[in-house]
DNA sequence: TTGACGTGTCGGAGAGTTCCGACGTATTGT
DNA sequence: ACAATACGTCGGAACTCTCCGACACGTCAA
């Protein structure tokens, strides 16, 4: 029921490798399991955690489970990181002044 | 020593902030440590994280340690949001398909 | 109906995270 | 020299994460 932070569901490399296939389409939850040196059960709850962040959506389909990408709380990690795309540029700057103080000993 | 994944970095969102209150230009830790409820030792094993994942840089100036914003290694999350930037708009085409076919039932 | 399949979830083990108080060390001011 | 300051780090407590085997449940095929 309760979400769960995006930043931290992508803090694990297989969730965001599970968010890379799902990029190709719609998988059930085997298909997935297949592309990883992992138990199913482990795979099971690393879905859980993408839909409790609302990073995938599951439409059961008889016996199986499709798993569907929704990319859209990706946004908010571009947005927090769009805040520091100014200073991609100012950086060089500020190591230069750096540099200059420590010359300057 | 060894590094640290930035996506790791960036799950805790009290080094979120860190981050944030660094681009307003270096500060010490005591500085830092003053805008949250926190002690200042937990402070300092965050700045740890973000040091071994290179996203700040200590200048050890007296008795202090300035701490500066290093943006590069958020260029690694950035890239890898923007192979998903192309699944922005179809994830609304994805959903037609998707309720189409429930319609056909 | 019976059995195989696809999946979720629980209990628990092991590892990692987060935080604190306490201590050590280097630097500064008196 | 002495005390205060700024900081790192250690030991440990509490909590969370990650994974697995086992089990339960619904679905499909024969």
């Amino acid at each position: 029921m309760h979400g769960v932070d995006v930043f931290s569901a992508l803090a694990n490399p297989i969730r965001r490798d599970l968010l890379v296939h799902l990029r190709k389409g719609p998988r059930n939850v085997s298909d997935l399991a297949s592309n990883f040196e992992l138990g199913r059960p482990a795979i099971s709850e690393h879905l859980q955690v993408l839909r409790k962040a609302a990073l995938v959506r599951e439409e059961p389909r008889g016996r199986e489970r499709f798993y569907h990408l929704d990319p859209r709380p990706l946004e908010e990690v571009g947005m927090w990181l769009e805040s520091f795309e100014r200073y991609w540029n100012r950086r060089l700057d500020d190591l230069e002044v750096l540099l200059n103080e420590e010359d300057a000993k």
